[in-house]
DNA sequence: TACTGTGAAAAACTTCACAGCC
DNA sequence: GGCTGTGAAGTTTTTCACAGTA
């Protein structure tokens, strides 16, 4: 599929509108506003429907948008319609939380393989999954992994994320505080959660 | 201190540049030009120069900026140049490993107390902070902590807001998927893992 | 010379307003 | 009547270009 320019933020936002519609969909409701949706979401309605012209006319004038139908429209918008097999590097207290976290699975997103370069760590089996070497990072190709998870400390990040490249990685979500460099046709996005904490304080009232 | 209107995006690179000063300040390096700056964080230098005019001219034109008087301009910026007393709400997964997280420390954002509602839980003690029972949050405001990490599931977030937010605290860094309704005079920032991930198939190439 | 600080220009994004359709 | 889809207007943010300074 090929559409025009969209900017990063419609995308950003698709994904939340998402979560919305799943959540509207396990309520059992079929019919949705853009009012309706903006609403739950605390955005607003024009941008919502702005958005979604730019990859069709999914709603209905006079009635709204259905559902079930506009969560697979998002679900093909975002390639997530068929499940996405994800490898987690970095098996620390972070990894292993993430291991866990069961936000994934709505999405089609499932942690299939689990990396580390802690020996002590290597060959345990958790979820049915076993803690690899990351040596075999190389053979993510073979396995059509092309999602990685990072959750390794900076000073090993780069180095990671360049054999998760060579190994044919195409995106990966960064728990690491620094900026990766990749190939352009490698997408990071980057979660860093210290500088999003430490963004608070500045709102604080003052004294 | 009072600035005119500064875009909330300005912030959040502000934090961004911190982390870039803080590195070059362990590598001793005494000073740093737009350029510099702006090539190890992969940003550009005129957003350097201009989101720092918003704040004053903290440069010296012709040699670029002292690492360290920059970098302590910018703590006083965001209110980082005191520490913030923060709780965490939530030892589950996510957040037993926010606890043990040391990305928070150059910050000076410290979790000094720790919240869960699972009695199997309470009274356990980790690096010396004993975790207490969510019915302690009203003694907040007593305890002088304005800061909160939120990890705990989504059906308990809002709840467990209302609650922080009556006991005197002005800032969350929420971890559940979802809005939270908060008064005015609240700033949350929420990091939404899952939808982050489902975000990165997008840029995969097609096929 | 080399770089900052900044008004002005350009670009990007959001919001509006309404024609068109159910 | 009510809501979508969208071109156009409005707003915000980014980038530029250069005057000014150490």
């Amino acid at each position: 599929m090929r559409y025009g320019r969209i900017p990063d933020e419609t995308i950003r936002r698709l994904s939340t509108y998402m979560r919305g519609l799943v959540g509207l969909f396990h309520e059992g409701i079929e019919k949705v506003s853009s009012t309706a949706l903006a609403e739950a979401l605390h955005m607003n309605p024009p941008q919502i429907r702005k958005d979604l012209s730019y990859f069709g006319a999914f709603g209905t004038p006079g009635v709204g948008y259905e559902v079930e139908k506009l969560l697979n429209h998002i679900k093909d918008i975002l390639k997530l319609n068929n499940t996405h097999s994800t490898a987690l590097v970095g098996f620390g207290n972070l990894g292993s939380a993430l291991l866990k976290y069961p936000g994934f699975s709505p999405y089609g997103l499932d942690i299939v393989a689990v990396f580390d370069d802690d020996s002590a760590k290597i060959g345990k089996k958790i979820n049915g999954i076993e803690v690899e070497d990351v040596s075999r990072i190389k053979d993510l190709e073979k396995r059509e992994i092309r999602l990685a998870i990072l959750a390794v400390p900076a000073n090993a990040a780069q180095e990671t994320t360049d054999k998760l490249v060579e190994a044919g990685v195409r995106g990966v979500l960064n728990f690491a505080p620094l900026y990766l460099k990749v190939p352009k046709k490698v997408k990071v996005i980057t979660i860093d959660i210290a500088t999003d904490l430490a963004r608070l304080p500045y709102y604080l009232p003052a004294g």
